[in-house]
DNA sequence: GCCCATGTGGCACGACGTGCCAATAAGTCT
DNA sequence: AGACTTATTGGCACGTCGTGCCACATGGGC
């Protein structure tokens, strides 16, 4: 009745960080995946075998289908960092801020690259975006982020609050940042300055959200 | 140097209708769409194999192929079918009514069943919606459908309209759809009334439509 | 009748993704 | 330390997917 698995679970509970195994899993799928984007860049995902990729990141077949349900995500977690960052810039901001300016805030902070390391991450992803073949899970990603921002802006907004109005809100911030990367992918701008993703984000973030009616209630003023 | 195919596309434009050949194939297109619907939705689209839906529609598996180069877009011409006929509407409205009026109507009218043949068609779409196999045809639909929305909103806008601001608009618009029709599929909600397709379609459509700056500039006054 | 373009079926092939089992590595307990 | 349990890995076989290729049938223009 009390098998290892629960104490390593109640271990997370207690420490707050994941298990030695858990991060060190974490560890080879980043280290798949950069291997995988480098190969998908050079020749393209579909010329791209699962198998190719297995061997360059030193494991073997079956075990990149432990890591990956479908051979495009294998790149999945390098397009979902972004978005993995901004729900959680947002998560972190002051409460007492508007919401809607915390999000158009973190948005374009998490569109902004802060190093040379992460304006390289930004054009591998313009290279990945550009392939038609890592379309799905350019969606998936974005559907993955969505609902990670409904649930916190479920919980900046006061209980009780229309659920669709949250969802709306959601798909619109989801949509402006959607819009904002796809439009930079499909252009020569540079990663910062006019053009760039934190410019047509904050652009975007501003028309698609103005007319929504989740301000008024949920001011978070 | 000149091929039949020439003297064929010369019809088409002469006449303003799609050949014989292609009218055949658009009907043996549904055809395949049909009853891929059936059994997908008789048992989902991941236990339904390609050469299963084939011999149902009477063709081989090669040729099932040759109409649809992924099992699962098989039921893409039914999905697609209201969001064709949404962009359709909006083509042929009134030029003088203001575009975001006009937007709004269309979508509403797409989405009201005009009889019971409709009402059933959007049955097996909620059923098509809930099957998580078939998201990533439902995505490509909708990316069709922004697109095509794209072009008719360059029509209606004034020559040298921000491109930017057309995408947003058509995005925001796609995603009022994709939301309501999502909302919808998984709610037991009837096909009309509160909760119906066109009451949220309406309601998403106001609110994500409300902030954009395409309308002051491009009215249709 | 012939001709040519297009649509169709059959077949083989490489790739995809999964179930299963045996071998190994990692972590726990005494 | 050693015995024991659990998680991870690799190999293999299998069904399915989607495509290239070729041979055959249909159908309309000459």
């Amino acid at each position: 009745m009390c098998h290892r698995g629960d104490r390593l679970r109640t271990l997370t509970l207690v420490t707050g960080r994941p298990t030695l195994t858990q991060r060190r899993r974490d560890a080879t799928r980043l280290e798949i995946a950069r291997t995988a984007a480098t190969l998908f860049a050079e020749q393209g995902a579909e010329a791209t075998t699962a198998e190719e990729i297995a061997l360059a990141a030193g494991i073997s077949l079956r075990t990149f289908y432990r890591y990956f349900s479908v051979k495009e995500d294998a790149v999945a977690p390098l397009l979902a960092a972004g978005g993995q960052r901004w729900v959680d810039l947002l998560a972190e901001s002051a409460a007492d801020l508007p919401l809607r300016e915390a999000l158009e805030r973190s948005a374009v902070a998490s569109l902004t690259p802060a190093d040379d390391a992460a304006v390289e991450a930004m054009h591998w992803t313009r290279s990945l975006l550009r392939d038609p073949k890592l379309d799905g899970t350019w969606q998936r990603v974005h559907a993955g982020s969505e609902e990670r921002l409904r649930g916190v802006l479920v919980d900046r907004c006061p209980a009780g609050t229309d659920p669709l109005e949250i969802r709306l809100a959601a798909a619109a911030a989801t949509a402006a940042i959607r819009v904002a990367l796809e439009q930079w992918a499909s252009s020569d701008a540079p990663a910062t300055g006019p053009g760039s993703p934190q410019d047509l984000g904050a652009r975007c973030m501003r028309e698609l959200t103005a007319g929504l009616g989740l301000w008024e209630r949920a001011g978070g003023e």
